[in-house]
DNA sequence: AAAGTCAGCTTAATCGTATAAGTAAAGACC
DNA sequence: GGTCTTTACTTATACGATTAAGCTGACTTT
């Protein structure tokens, strides 16, 4: 067993060449002149397989500027919407040779964890998970001039990719379906309206309405906040009317779940009484009864489209600043639909 | 704005002094021949802030041989069990200016890649969740003298300590609850009996029946995978039985969500004909009804145990491997007590 | 046979930092 | 007033790699 460190001189040493050969060696690259013969290079290659050798990334990164890190930066890892997302980076990144970083905190102090990390680490790139960030946050990104790709963001730098999922699509959707299942008073929980994705999920869902021919009612709408402990009274409330909505499209699954429960402790039979819609197919929404409808986002996917984008710009793309579309799809449970199906596995 | 990376010597050359001397300015060093009057030191700090210099972090670990890096190293980011603890792990290690790699490869390919990392990209320690070895992965993970914290592993190398959940005890204790509860005929579906977490839940339960005076029935226990697809088959079989058990202590709450909603579509009352509890509280366990009774592991307690004993490692410690020993809670909930509890909010 | 080509190395510079060692000026000490 | 400290720097080297450029000796060319 080998204490000290490792070193391309060791390997030298050891095969009796210079330092250089052996990286040259281990480069394969095809100039004339770093042409090592296949002797040499066989027995460099076998000595430094013996020993356990690999180049000192530091050492590499230093000379070469390219340090084979990318930051990964989560708004928080408990969110199991972006746990697909995550692993699909980590594995395509693995796949092409770059470690990930992550990065959790959030606001200002995890704003300074990660800018302290572009520039101490100089990491080659970065994925930014829905991170809403403000006016000042944004520039000074923006002027790191490092290839960046946010998910569900929509920054719009030149060095800023975006993959976004047609949220508005998929609600409208998904107001279509509750249509055609004959609900005709389709009410919404959105999520914070200063969020783009709230927003962009409201307007699905009044697209939707439009499309069915159903009216929009301001009293069938509530403000949630995404998270949970605001949708089962929001839920309540919104039953509390002369005329209550007979279907409620929710912005996310932790809001709908808690609807659902609230409604179902009140004794509202889902879905006969009310139909109810979520998004994000998180675990929960199969495990409830009834199961909940939902909307899926691709998050693998998103993951896939978010390192194509990142590695071209690492191979040297240096056009436009382009965002990817993906579309979500709609899965369709026992709340929304009166069969059979409600009550078997 | 900067285009080039900006280096101490530019700062040297902006401030008129050597680039050591801003070094010795960042460095903070009490060191007498490191000594750089307040005044230089101010104009350094002002100039570096204000072009916005951090010290390459490539250049300072290929110098002191201190990466500041750490490997995360988790089976699938997907288990929801292990979320807090990565949270938690990113987070005390950003407090303490290190910066965490995440590896999430399985397998073959996922331990090349996590030791190619090792050895190329120089980490300064490692954490490892929940990671299954075998021999020769395990001695090649000692060998590499690096320190290694495993959170519910089970290696005694020198340079591995381990955070551990005393399953045993909390498995012990979940049988004494139900057998407060009346239930007299306690089975069990455990995970892989090839893993060491699973022995030991395994031997909770029976020392759980022993310590309560309740017999163990060969007819009570079945062998399930952890995953789901396979634990409504297993409870299906158990009731079959002439005399079935009346309570069933199962090994996690993915084959326990799944075995409470099988025998739910069984037409068995739950708990009146059969109690129900799991094991890890993923968040699906509050939002089945009835609520699932479970055992909380800490997982947040584990991340901080884990990241003390490597900072401890980090700062020089080279005593003993160290197991340190954590408290898992039984969460009471729905599926094992008959109460008013189980139809309300 | 002298000159030119080329394969197959080696030498040396370089990346950005830390740090040991050198140096010059100022003050202390007898 | 000469020597000794002390202060506050600067100079120079090393870390481990990449890579341009230099140097052989063998082989081809005319």
């Amino acid at each position: 067993m080998i204490k000290r460190i490792i070193t391309a001189k060791d390997i030298a040493a050891r095969v009796g060449v210079s330092q250089a050969s052996v990286s040259y060696a281990l480069s394969h690259r095809l100039d004339k002149r770093a042409l090592i013969s296949s002797e040499t290079r066989l027995k460099i290659l076998q000595v430094a397989e013996e020993v356990g050798y690999f180049p000192n990334a530091q050492a590499q990164a230093i000379r070469t500027g390219k340090t084979g890190l990318l930051a990964l930066w989560v708004p928080n890892f408990t969110n199991s919407v972006y746990l697909r997302t995550m692993r699909g980076i980590q594995e395509v990144a693995s796949e092409h040779g770059l470690d990930v970083l992550v990065y959790g905190g959030t606001g200002i102090r995890g704003m300074e964890a990660v800018l302290r990390s572009f520039g101490q680490r100089r990491v080659d790139g970065a994925i930014m998970i829905a991170r809403p960030l403000d006016q000042t946050a944004q520039q000074l990104l923006a002027q790191l001039e490092l290839p960046i790709v946010t998910i569900g963001g929509s920054m719009t730098y030149p060095n800023i990719d975006s993959v976004r999922t047609h949220n508005a699509k998929a609600f409208e959707q998904m107001v279509l379906h509750l249509a055609a299942q004959g609900y005709q008073r389709i009410g919404h929980i959105s999520g914070p309206l200063t969020t783009a994705t709230a927003q962009e999920r409201l307007q699905g869902y009044r697209r939707g309405l439009t499309v069915a021919g159903l009216p929009y009612k301001k009293n069938w709408m509530r403000q949630g906040t995404y998270k949970s402990g605001c949708a089962a009274g929001l839920a309540l409330e919104l039953i509390c009317q002369k005329t209550p909505p007979d279907a409620l499209v929710i912005a996310n699954d932790l809001m709908a779940i808690e609807a659902l429960l609230g409604l179902h402790d009140a004794a509202w039979r889902i879905p006969q009484d009310m139909a109810i819609a979520g998004c994000d197919d998180i675990p929960e929404a199969e495990v409830v009864r009834p199961r909940l409808t939902t909307i899926r986002r691709p998050g693998l996917r998103a993951a896939q489209v978010a390192m194509k984008l990142l590695l071209e710009r690492l191979a040297g793309y240096r056009g436009e600043s382009r965002t990817v579309w993906l579309d979500a799809e709609v899965v369709i449970r026992g709340s929304t639909i009166q069969d059979a199906q409600n009550h078997t596995t």
